[in-house]
DNA sequence: CGCACCATCGGGGACAACCCTGGTTGAACC
DNA sequence: GGTTCAACCAGGGTTGTCCCCGATGGTGCG
């Protein structure tokens, strides 16, 4: 049924980026039938200019590229309003690979053990608009999304009071010391010795790496 | 092909959260057969209760249920170190609402629209690790991941002159005026003269305002 | 050339933030 | 009953923030 569908309708067209030139090749007697195969080049800087100048369906994109990888092309062409799709194709099954190059903007990734159907597939969807993963890669990014990391008993949060933790909250919303007193009916100078002693305990220096630390633990 | 994957080993153990007890009956109906059903629950606190007791495989949710949807129920869940999975099942295919429940960290979302085998699949997927999303789903999340709303040319920045962003960069990384003169040598009262007429071109009035709104923009 | 705009710098003032040294109360613990 | 600690409050001081008023040069423009 690969060949079919494309053929069907107007051939989705696609870029190859690698850097190994049997490879690209290869990707191209495999479905150079059944989609429209506009260019393959092997280097970030050609794939920028490539991509620039033919606006291709879809880049077919290898991770692991001198000067920058696919990471890199993905990032200059970040700020372009096109609609290319981008699919990273790579031999690495490793997170940080998947990550990088979600983040970066890619719309899926697959591994290089993929069939010739599963390709043809995966670059349809990719052009369609929805993400591919080759099966235990999606975890990676769900991982990496839902950021758990609860980090329920937090040692240095623990060491605070009950009260300058509540205190804390608020300072590190942006109230000042007046708003804080009157939100929870305390005198200002009550505020200050709370915020005193959480920035003393947490060996802060002022409200302000008070708010850093804050979000950077989600408690807000 | 669909009941005999699922005999042959030992069938994964399936979880039912819905509030409709119809879509419950009718999900028991469908997949009964294919994998174990350990319960189903209408309400939050009866879902938390189950998964706690019976430790399911795979936990079939929904997302809009009454006290806090699927999302409470993830959350409930978090701190506990069971490897239970949790598939989103719901009629919305809305963006909030998938972002929300994977953030809160569910392993799919697949609407109501999935047909028996696909379910089957999701199911089997998600229990063997993979994330597993209705097609056009995952774009969502994908979106919410590589937060890439630049937002090259901002009205309200291109206000500001080269010097003036400058400043407010420093400002919103919570550098004291002090700080910035010395880094980019300048007297503290120029730097003072520059976060002035920053904060009045955005109207903002103080300085938290302005972190807020840099990170808000990811400008740092 | 006048004019607007930018960048630089200053004085003075009001207020917020932060630190220090105190104090009182009440509850918990030995 | 003494100790310890959280929570509350106060005075006084230094520094930081933000605003007002000004000033000087440089640049580009009609």
């Amino acid at each position: 049924m690969g060949t079919d569908g494309a053929a069907l309708s107007v051939p989705i067209r696609v870029l190859v980026v690698d850097d190994h030139a049997l490879f690209r090749s290869g990707v191209n007697a495999e479905i150079g039938d059944s989609v429209d195969i506009v260019g393959d080049v092997g280097t970030v800087d050609e794939a920028i200019d490539a991509i620039r100048a033919k606006k291709p369906d879809v880049v077919l994109l290898d991770v692991h590229l001198p000067n920058g990888g696919g990471v890199a092309i993905l990032e200059a062409l970040a700020d372009s309003t096109s609609n290319t799709k981008c699919l990273a194709l790579s031999v690495s099954d490793a997170a940080e690979d998947v990550i990088a190059i979600i983040r970066a903007g890619a719309r899926g990734y697959v591994t290089k053990t993929i069939t010739h159907d599963e390709l043809l597939d995966a670059i349809r969807r990719v052009h369609a608009g929805d993400a591919v993963f080759s099966p235990r890669l999606a975890g990676f990014v769900l991982d990496a999304f839902s950021s758990t990391k609860p980090v329920t008993s937090d040692p240095d949060l623990d060491r605070l009071t009950p009260r300058e933790q509540e205190v804390l909250r608020l300072i590190a919303r942006g109230y000042t010391y007046k708003e804080v007193a009157g939100r929870i009916h305390l005198s200002v100078k009550t505020v200050e010795t709370h915020v005193s002693s959480v920035l003393r305990k947490l060996q802060l220096s002022n409200r302000h790496e008070l708010t850093a630390w804050a979000t950077d633990r989600r408690l807000l």
